[in-house]
Parts: structure tokens; sequence; C-alpha cells
DNA sequence: TTAATTCCTACTATTCCGATAGGAATATAG
DNA sequence: CTATATTCCTATCGGAATAGTAGGAATTAA
């Protein structure tokens, strides 16, 4: 399941994506329009900024903008820092790579290959899916 | 993330396709095989046999064994019992629809559409995969 | 009759999620 | 210079879910 987090922080983005100009928004904005908890988007917005995909501005009529034009924005990494890793057991992990404490041999391990095979096919979305192509 | 009840569910649905014959096997032959903790295991065994995947046999020499032929058991019904709903969102989730607070219009939301096509991607992979194909 | 097994219900410890609180820092307008 | 609007940061909290445990009832085979 998708966490509130990962869903809020998409709306989020989506919602910049689709301003004019690139004028910082603030939070309360996004909050009304996208009905959202205030306070929990703030931290959803901080840790986007805090991981490159987000700039700031402090201040009266601050609020934040997209660093990047919305085509160059692809899903995968944006999935990774909000939801953590893409594949559903640890040990098909690229990013988040940990061994399973059960299973002497991984590549005997038939949930392994099976969720390699799920990776992959999510991964090809996140991989190509850029936040315009969700406009 | 998989739960381990899904995990561990899958591992002992293996074990017992790669048995000859179809005698009842127990509970702590997987367990011991798998690494599996004994109770954990059993609790996910009685779901699996409420759930018509298993039958049991009580009592000595009684145990757990497969009800269908391994080609024939399909991972989609599967995942749906130990771990729930395939889609990452409610909205899109075919078995376990559920409407979203936030969204006023969900053919509108930019999440919902992209989760649709994991959705069937992943869809895809489980209606398609047979406990077979897992050995 | 004894031992081995599943069946069932209830309980517990731990972690994670979603959210909130409150104030510090900073920028703008007047 | 001051008042106000905003982000920034840390800390906290309740509730739900996860992973596992306990103990005994019911059943079956030898």
């Amino acid at each position: 399941m998708l966490s509130k987090k990962t869903k809020y922080g998409l709306k989020a983005l989506t919602y910049l994506a689709r301003q004019e100009g690139n004028k910082p928004v603030q939070i309360s904005a996004i909050s009304e329009s996208e009905n959202i908890s205030r306070k929990f988007l703030e931290s959803i917005l901080l840790t986007l900024r805090k991981n490159g995909f987000l700039g700031s501005k402090k201040g009266k009529n601050g609020g934040y903008y997209l660093l990047k034009d919305p085509k160059d924005i692809k899903m995968a990494p944006i999935m990774r820092i909000l939801e953590g890793p893409i594949a559903m057991v640890p040990c098909v992990s690229l990013n988040f790579y940990e061994k399973c404490d059960d299973c002497p041999d991984e590549t005997a391990c038939a949930v392994h290959s099976l969720m390699i095979e799920v990776r992959d096919s999510t991964l090809q979305i996140f991989n190509n899916k850029s936040l315009a192509d969700l406009l």
C-alpha cells in the first residue's frame, strides 16, 4: 500500500507542475486545494526540498517551487524518497538491498525470482513516467 | 513491502508443491526447513486452509497438503488472501475498492491513473504465474 | 490409552504511520 | 523599524498494523 505521505507528495508535485511560471506556492494553498493536512504536508515538502526536488523561499510571499522541468522529473526517484524501496522485498531491491534472515540461498528462493519480475515491471513504469505525464 | 506472513505463506506453498505424492506434511517440518517460527506459520497455514488452498488432517501423522495441482494455483488469489489488495491505493483496487477521502474526482487524480498502470502490470504477473512456475 | 498433531482464541511487544505542537529563523511590506 | 507571513526544525503522540507467543481443546493414529 502506498503511504499517504507518498500520495500527498505526488499530489503536491502535480499541483506545482500545473502552475504558470515558477513562483513560490505556499503550503496552505496546496493543502487547501488538495485536501491535505497542512502540517503533514509541510513535513513532506520539506523532505522533497532536502532531496533536491523542490526549492523554497522563506518569509512573506514565500513557498515552494519545482527545481526542474516536469518532463525531467521521473517517478522512480520520487517514489524512493517518499515511499522507500520500490521492490516488495529488500532482497530484490536495487537501492535498498538487504539480505533475508531466512533464505540460506537467495538464488534458490522462489519468492525472490517472482519479486524480481514484479520489481522490474513496476520500475519500467516509474522510470519512464515523468511528472509531466501525470497531468 | 511484502509482509512476512505473505512471504512465509508462499514459501510454505512451494515447499508443499515440491513434495512427492500428496501426503500431509507437518507444520514443524515446513517451519524447520524454511526457517519460519512454528507458531506463526501455524496461523498462516490455517488461513490458507480456510480459504481453500490447503487441506489438512488432524492428529498423528496429520498435516497440510495442497488441494489443487500447483499448475492451477495462481499467485493473484494467494496474494489477495495473504497480503490484501494488489493495488497500491484502495481507489484502484478491483477486489478491495474504497473511495479516497481527499479526491473529489477520482478520474482527475494523477496518482489514480499512475497506480492503475502499476496495478495492471503487477496483476499481469500474478494472474499468469502459478505455484508450479515458482519451482 | 498415549502421543502427536491441528485448531482456536487471546494476548503482547514492537514498529510504523499520520498527524500535531510550538517556536526559531527569515523575508517582505508598510 | 515593526508587524506579519511564511518556511524550518525538532519533538511528541495515539492508533493501527505486524510479527510473534501462549495455552489449551479437539482429533487421530498407533
